[in-house]
DNA sequence: ACAGAAAACGAACGGTCGTACTATTCTGCG
DNA sequence: CGCAGAATAGTACGACCGTTCGTTTTCTGT
């Protein structure tokens, strides 16, 4: 993987094949992020990339290996654009409400002009099985775990009721967020993004310990 | 198929090309519900109904037509399913009720063995520009419209809080079918229906009037 | 029963799909 | 510099795509 020479750069130089992969990829989850995996076509891509048909199809073993790359790849940058950022915040509430607030139009941070790909894929591929749908739910399953742990934490500080239904939490909260993204592209971002935020508040409230306990710390 | 000129059922025959036009699309919804509108392709639905490609194509003038048929046929079956039957029951809480209750999970009801179509639609043609689009987006509309006026219509009962935000709410009930069906394949139908509905109660007595207010009637 | 209309068929089209294969060009190390 | 191996290009394939068109079959109203 690292790979340098003189190490000029603070980014370590990747053999080419790889930072070709790279930018392929790139622009596989940009495609996926406006069209859906399904529109991940080996010519559109090669197109896209300035590659050659058989060019670009060598570095995956065929177009499914691709589309799981793809979005293993979205699957990476959404952990690094919402979950390692949050981290920073102090675990509790205020931890799990970053989490929430870099959910909310993480794409648009990450440089996407489409949806969640994550998403997409989710609907896409829920009832064909194949590679696709085994990674999918694997991402998905990895997501809610993330997302509960976090809960715990809240619960855990006193900020939310001790006898808190962390999963019906989860649930709840995964509702919101694709009520945000299926609610963006109707009624304007900004809209759904007030909902969302507002919808949170009133989860977290109906959630609340019968005695607000202290925070700890 | 089975033809008659003496209306002996009662219900009237359509011409043979009105009634095939019909089965296409049964099969159509039928594909949409299991693999999504972009699966809906000339072959294939000509291969599962026996017809032959061009014999097909000529119900509709072009592909786009038929997948916006499809989505249309997958709506009027919606409301036929879901808010037909839940207009019997007394309009206010339990009319809601009765609607989220043939929500969650319409499409079994309705013989379907994939998920929703129309969220499928959705999901699909969100940022891609075209028939499909326009049209599902406009099924979107009407459906947050119908939802809408059922909450009103419980806040006029006085089983929800007078200054309750409309929209908002709608907005948090629509997260929560959603929530739904994307659990659904993950951790089963029962238990992602029993979250919707704990979810739905939730939601429901986080509105409640500051003082229950007596039922009208 | 028959004529005219409606419906369905069959074949063909230009394209694009994913995927083999081989050939060429490039890259990085000794 | 030269050479091995990686990276990319080129070409070809069979399959399926949506669509067109002319023909044939089936229905329908009288």
């Amino acid at each position: 993987m690292i790979r340098e020479r003189t190490p000029s750069t603070a980014v370590q130089k990747a053999r080419k094949g790889e930072e070709t992969r790279a930018q392929i990829l790139e622009a596989a989850v940009q495609q996926a992020s406006e069209a859906g995996f399904e529109s991940l076509t080996i010519g559109t891509l090669a197109q896209r990339t300035g590659l050659s048909k058989s060019g670009l199809f060598a570095h995956f073993g065929s177009r499914s290996d691709l589309q799981v790359a793809a979005l293993d790849e979205a699957a990476r940058r959404f952990t690094e654009t919402v979950f390692l950022p949050a981290l920073k915040a102090p675990r509790g509430l205020a931890r799990l409400t970053a989490i929430v607030e870099r959910f909310l139009g993480w794409t648009e941070r990450a440089g996407l002009k489409g949806g969640c790909p994550i998403q997409a894929a989710s609907a896409e591929y829920d009832d064909i099985p194949g590679a696709m749908r085994d990674a999918v739910a694997d991402r998905q399953r990895t997501l809610a775990r993330e997302l509960a742990r976090a809960v715990q934490m809240t619960v855990e500080t006193g900020e939310l009721a001790a006898d808190t239904d962390v999963r019906q939490f989860v649930f709840e909260l995964y509702g919101i967020v694709l009520a945000y993204y299926h609610t963006g592209r109707l009624v304007g971002d900004d809209m759904a993004r007030a909902r969302a935020l507002a919808a949170f508040g009133r989860l977290v409230a109906s959630y609340a310990p019968a005695r607000p306990a202290a925070r700890r710390r």
